[in-house]
DNA sequence: GTCTATAGTTTGATAGAC
DNA sequence: GTCTATCAAACTATAGAC
């Protein structure tokens, strides 16, 4: 709290004026944080003719969400590992509610024997790992900066589900 | 550490006679956790002769230690997320060292034109990922047991990275 | 090695003046 | 709304007896 109160220039116990306790506070972070993003998913999602176009939109949004907004991706590790069932629910049904959920829709179009849930599960965990693995790049040899950039983390993962997909495009 | 002596049956100040101060046991935890981890991989990678069985042996090993040791996938999750320079460093170099650079090599192998590096990691992320999200399962509606399962995962990964690597297999 | 007692900080939160 | 002063609890770590 007082490391907060620092940053925002005013003083500790001045916080507990706009929140009733930390607890309060970091729930509104998260909601602040993690607002418009399952609408910026969403829209990414719809609109497109071809199920394949649509999911090409979805990942270079997620992928730009991440590279846009390293704190969101940050409170979702950190939720991930230490949240408790009320916030594990709330991210499951505000963030990766209703997206998640259009995602398989369009999986299974592309795929209607395949398992849409798994393989959304492991689209999402292509297109974040860059960026979660990002602190160890700079010990690397070969570390490049252009693995954490939308464009080409969209180029990756879909040349490797065009084919899974056996599409032409 | 009141917590961690109340787990081991002693008082907190008798750990301090075992590891100098609270960094000093936290390290060594790491240390002790990371410990063979990065042999499995290496041994998973060696001794198969058509690159492509040496990327599932990698795939499987590596499910099958995030499966086996889940408390060894949160350290990992919470070294990316806090760990300093010097804990980033031991990361790469001792765990995804030697290991990540045999499996670009192999990637290499399977395409020579591609990039290894970004490569392994979306591999890495397709492994992981299902794991990462499992405290989120509870609340989806479909949630299947099965999508942690490295069998499971093995086969779904490798019907993929097949395709994309253009296998007949 | 173990323990009890406690020092010295830091933390979340409150009281009360302005 | 802001602040200063402060409390009560929890923390890491040490001292010293056994």
């Amino acid at each position: 709290m007082r490391q907060i109160s620092n940053d925002v220039k005013i003083s500790a116990p001045a916080l507990y004026n706009h929140f009733k306790d930390k607890k309060t506070l970091y729930i509104a972070a998260i909601e602040e944080s993690f607002k418009n993003k399952s609408d910026l998913l969403l829209e990414a999602l719809t609109g497109q003719s071809k199920p394949l176009d649509s999911l090409e939109h979805f990942v270079r949004r997620l992928s730009e969400i991440q590279h846009d907004d390293p704190e969101f991706r940050h409170l979702i590790q950190r939720e991930l590992l230490d949240g408790d069932d009320d916030r594990l629910r709330y991210l499951a049904e505000e963030l990766f509610g209703s997206a998640f959920q259009r995602l398989m829709d369009i999986l299974t179009e592309l795929k209607p024997d395949g398992d849409s849930h798994g393989l959304a599960v492991m689209i999402v965990g292509m297109v974040q790992k860059p960026f979660e693995l990002n602190p160890l790049d700079s010990f690397f040899p070969d570390s490049q900066q252009q693995h954490c950039q939308p464009d080409y983390i969209t180029r990756q993962v879909m040349a490797i589900l065009s084919a899974y997909f056996g599409a032409t495009a």
